[in-house]
DNA sequence: AGCCCGGTTCCGCTCAATGGAACGGGGGCT
DNA sequence: AGCCCCCGTTCCATTGAGCGGAACCGGGCT
């Protein structure tokens, strides 16, 4: 029943300096330490182990096996035969439920299969979040050039056709936060220059459609148009492919035929 | 700077019967709290308050509030104009790194979007998880039967064309688990009798593909094949239409060059 | 004006969460 | 084989983060 008043003269627990949760520099609540558990993970990291866990997120090792044991028996990670960590089904069940899956990605599913049929091309299916495009759809063919986006990935909007469109059509408020930081340049052809950028995308607005030219990836080119509603830009389609094969006539009336459709579509209820 | 020798003699704290956690029956962690939050979406209710979170949680109030702006704040959750809750961006997209998604729905979409173009009705794409169908995904047309299976919603492996090729070609013992519970009877017409259920699952096995009709929903229809990948079936394709424009033969004639592509297309990297 | 109801803040009380340390165990290198 | 190293697991004394009842707030409805 004693306790508490153990040793003190021989090792151990007279080094004992740090208790609970002094240590570590910032006082996260449990809960932002499962979620940052789950941050660990991204598309260059899709599994892992728990000592690369405990190292991604700073977390003490002892730490990160409890927190990752209870994300576990919750289903939001899942332990392969390989011993490594992975997202689990039952968060992604749960994810499926965002309005950005629920209301637009399925929503507008059919209209890219048959714009992705018409074209052979890379289609993809992007909203603004958190300064960047978040790619809520894509579709690759076997043929088309293999492209960077991918369906929960962000990229830069200054960069992408979709990304510009977005931007584009921001208020011009947004646009000036966003042209005050500096801006990556993934290729040489890549606009980093505010002003340049600035009138490109007054350009866009005026037009009604985006094209970039190997400023995300060499070699490929891009067109993208928005998805209007409300008079606000709610999302962006557009099709990546070989800089040579972009007839950007065609695919602006394609693209804005489909942007339509799905604009239509997301009318409905609600 | 006193503190602990407060009342005792009007009111306050002579009623503070409950510490901490010692109400609530289960002594849930507090990363079990969030997802316990996190599960109280549905497909019926994508977007809740917080007394209705705090209701369907069983959590007290003043818990469930600061757990959910813990969850805000870490963006697994949103709160729209509405002042209602949804799933958060951030969540969404690390759900998208689940191998359920990233490896097999993306690979298998472009096959999926022909298939669509092809027949011009749902096509759904299911794993087994936790007992029941997990939908992959689905495309569904404006003309085509407005179907219950949802991308991300989980169904009974009985009353489902895709559950059950995935059902049938799981390991005996499995099959047998099962059958001894009750199984549900959405329609008259589903089959809910083990001994009758058994017979067919054999047939689907034999012949490669599974039929229902109107066991889940009334008026349609459907027909599946499994995605084969070392011996066993890890996916499975399905179409859902009217009852009346079931083409079974051409169907899995079709059905099954999709599933064999996407099996082709699994099989490189790792 | 009064009421109700969803939401927010407050605060004293603990116990669940914490992390250092010690222990296991498998795989690679000598 | 023997050794070591590294990943993972278990243990445990310590305490502050999480807890929840209660009071408070504000807006919509009666």
């Amino acid at each position: 029943m004693e306790r508490g008043l153990l040793p003190y003269f021989f090792g151990r627990s007279s080094v004992y300096m740090s208790p609970a949760r002094t240590t570590s520099g910032a006082p996260i609540s449990s809960i932002g330490r499962g979620i940052a558990v789950l941050a660990c993970f991204s598309a260059r990291f899709r599994s892992l182990t728990l000592s690369e866990l405990s190292a991604k997120s700073k977390l003490p090792m002892s730490s990160t096996h409890r927190v990752v044991a209870e994300l576990v028996t919750g289903g939001f990670l899942v332990r392969g035969n390989d011993k490594r960590y992975r997202i689990g089904t039952r968060l992604w069940s749960i994810a499926q439920l965002a309005p950005v899956s629920e209301q637009l990605r399925e929503r507008s599913l059919p209209t890219l299969a048959r714009l992705y049929e018409e074209t052979g091309e890379n289609i993809t299916l992007a909203v603004l979040d958190r300064g960047q495009a978040l790619y809520v759809d894509r579709l690759v063919g076997e043929r088309s050039i293999p492209s960077v986006a991918r369906a929960g990935g962000h990229l830069p909007l200054h960069t992408t056709g979709v990304g510009k469109v977005l931007l584009a059509y921001q208020p011009k408020e947004n646009i000036e936060k966003y042209l005050s930081r500096p801006l990556q340049r993934p290729t040489p052809y890549s606009i980093a220059d505010p002003v340049r950028l600035l009138a490109e995308l007054t350009e866009v607005r005026a037009q009604g459609y985006s094209v970039t030219r190997q400023e995300m990836t060499a070699g490929s080119g891009s067109v993208a148009v928005p998805i209007m509603r409300g008079g606000r830009a709610i999302a962006a389609v557009g099709v990546v492919a070989h800089l040579a094969k972009l007839d950007v006539n065609r695919l602006v009336a394609t693209l804005t035929a489909a942007a339509n459709t799905i604009a239509h579509e997301l009318e409905d209820d609600h």
